[in-house]
DNA sequence: GCCGGGTTGGCAGGTTACTGCCAACGGCTC
DNA sequence: GAGCCGTTGGCAGTAACCTGCCAACCCGGC
């Protein structure tokens, strides 16, 4: 995991407050970042929010340590994309994030480019790799950071918690159980729609029986409202 | 409706590329961003974003000439708050406006910071209000453009498209109803979700049936599908 | 060829839901 | 006080759904 170190004790490089708050800074590389950026991740007093594709973008003040035990520490947001949960032990380590006091929600659409606010006073913002270098923005202007977060918080909004998404997880759906869903969401009786599927009343039934159980749900409202956010 | 004008002829005071492209500039007022960045506006060839709260920000290029019946014209997505349709005049106007070939969506949840982006290389952010004045930052660092460029697609794939909207938005639903859907999407048998609300399983039944007209639906499954964008 | 496992479809019994009908009740108007 | 209207609840008939049981069939392994 890429890591970023405390910052040295020459403060001379550093990206802070000053006259040129309108100017955005460009950093090349990680090192760069930490050395003249890491106090802002340190730093932190109020809240820290970040997008990032996977576990392996930059971690947070406090991680690994015992994060937000002490309520006094800034809050926490972790705006992640689904790959974040691509194996177990990516899914695992997520848990653990989120079992620290760590907000973690999933955007279940497409993600926004990794980004950072500290403080809803600076936001750094990752550009894409080049030549394996990414380039880091710092952007410092109010307007501009306060625009970006009313942004980052729209996707949070629409993002779904951690928790959520992992118990409304489910097996992927077969073939079959697609068309079985497409029957019930046109209001079908189960005559006419095993009549159009091809296949028996019973084993309609049967396959309506499997969809009900991969839903968790106890009645066919229930099973509509899980498979809300399956079409 | 406040316009912005096409730019006077002088453009010593434009904002334009530039050797100082990562500083970001600061205009007061609209006068202001009609004559220094009233071109940025105007001169969009492949793409326009903007994100507004109702339809008395910032109007877009060609409007309200024919848009987009040319479609060498640039792709203009409007991304509104649901106040965008609070009155009949407004909803009217709105459609009218995607009829033109605007893609036009919905936030569901809260909206961003009124934000344009032009060509995916210049955005424009509006601050809040001081004292009646609005200030813009218009911003040109790659980076920075192409990170509020992905956190408005985020937000943008969230939304809903406003025809959607329109057809699924349906009569308030009583505190009775809700309560109707809180049992039912417990999955609750009727008997004892009528027991559990203190009243009779026929009046449980017809209240049941009020909110499948509601919701248009055959079945209660189709029913489900609807409530998935109540609760 | 035989055997075992899995799936399908028919049947049946039971449960849950849907809706019409009607009496009773409460509130409002005359 | 009487009459009317709307709502509620009980009853009942019907429809739709749920699931167990079992025979038949298909397929793969031995």
């Amino acid at each position: 995991m890429t890591e970023i170190r405390p910052p040295s004790l020459d403060r001379s490089s550093r990206v802070e407050g000053g006259p040129d708050l309108d100017r955005n800074v460009m950093l090349r590389g990680e090192r760069e970042l930490a050395e003249r950026a890491g106090h802002l991740f340190h730093g932190a007093r109020r809240e820290f929010v970040c997008a990032a594709t996977t576990l392996r973008t930059w971690p947070v003040p406090g991680e690994p340590g015992p994060l937000r035990s002490d309520v006094s520490g800034p809050v926490v947001r972790k705006l992640f994309s689904p790959l974040a949960l691509a194996d177990e032990e990516s899914e695992r380590h997520l848990a653990e994030v989120a079992a620290h006091g760590v907000q973690v929600r999933i955007c279940t659409s497409r993600p926004p480019h990794e980004t950072i606010i500290v403080d809803g006073r600076v936001a750094i913002l990752a550009g894409p790799r080049d030549q394996g270098v990414r380039t880091y923005t710092v952007v410092r202007s109010a307007e501009v950071v306060g625009g970006i977060a009313s942004l980052f918080r729209t996707a949070w909004d629409a993002a779904t918690d951690l928790a959520d998404f992992r118990r409304d997880r489910h097996p992927a759906l077969t073939s079959d159980h697609r068309r079985i869903l497409a029957m019930l969401a046109a209001g079908q009786k189960d005559e006419a729609a095993a009549r159009e599927l091809g296949v028996s009343l019973r084993t309609y039934r049967r396959r309506v029986a499997e969809l009900m159980r991969l839903l968790g749900a106890r009645s066919r409202f229930e099973a509509g409202l899980r498979a809300g956010g399956l079409t």
